[in-house]
DNA sequence: GCGACAG
DNA sequence: ATCTTGTCGC
């Protein structure tokens, strides 16, 4: 828990300023396979914001799980004003400053953060999950519950099976539309930062094994939900 | 120019 | 994201 959070110092505030930010970080995004790193990775957090557009409130959580039992370690919550406008390519300026706040609350330091959107899938290589891993340092992946602007083949039917997420400018792998539940439809991995698609893939499909959505983010989701309503009645 | 568009 | 009832299915 916290008071309310300001953005960053110099967090960006004009579309103009996102771009030029997005311009700077993209470089920086480590897409490599973290190898043996795989098997170390034992605490993954799971992070998401929840709005109130009419109060101007915003409320994000970060939820740590632990990677093999599931089970919740510890909880974070933050809340703030709403300072940037939802622009599509431009989430993360929207929801970061809180999600950043509500991850310095834990703790201890996750091995994985899943990120309810997009990483290097995105227009101009740098959606919310690997910009969150760039300014954090922290391991990311992307998990996004609709195509975006990307094309995909549907996956076969079984849970696991999956089919390359494509940009349609330039037709690169830049995701994969993953089904983690049988006859449900597919969710959308991509990298975030320090991890290779396979990787996010597999935790992916590790982290969710009951529901479409992965236990990490489906308690993040309920969690700011819960703190935005509690943030929302108590002023 | 118009429509689409993570959350 | 958020607004919202019932309803089909395991």
């Amino acid at each position: 828990m916290s008071n309310s959070v300001d953005p960053p110092a110099g967090w960006p505030a004009t579309e103009a300023e996102a771009l030029a930010e997005q311009q700077r970080l993209r470089g920086l995004v480590d897409a490599g396979p973290c190898g043996p790193a795989l098997a170390g990775l034992s605490l993954v957090a799971g992070v998401d914001v929840a709005y109130d557009d009419e109060r101007d409130v915003v409320a994000a959580a970060a939820v740590l799980l632990d990677r093999h039992s599931l089970e919740v370690v510890e909880e974070s919550t933050a809340v703030g004003r709403i300072s940037f406008p939802y622009l599509p390519g431009l989430l993360a300026f929207r929801e970061l400053p809180t999600v950043l706040a509500a991850l310095a609350g834990l703790g201890r330091t996750p091995d994985l953060v899943v990120c309810d959107g997009y990483g290097l899938a995105h227009p101009r290589r740098l959606g919310l999950a690997s910009h969150l891993g760039v300014l954090s340092g922290l391991r990311t992946i992307g998990v996004a519950k609709t195509p975006f602007t990307f094309t995909y083949e549907q996956p076969g039917p079984e849970r696991g099976a999956w089919t390359p997420l494509h940009d349609a400018e330039n037709g690169e792998e830049v995701g994969r539309a993953l089904r983690t539940r049988r006859g449900v439809k597919p969710v959308f991995v991509s990298v975030g930062h320090r991890i290779g698609l396979a990787e996010a893939v597999h935790l992916t499909l590790e982290l969710a094994p009951a529901y479409r959505l992965p236990e990490t983010t489906r308690k993040a989701d309920s969690l700011c939900r819960r703190a935005l309503s509690a943030a929302v009645e108590r002023c």
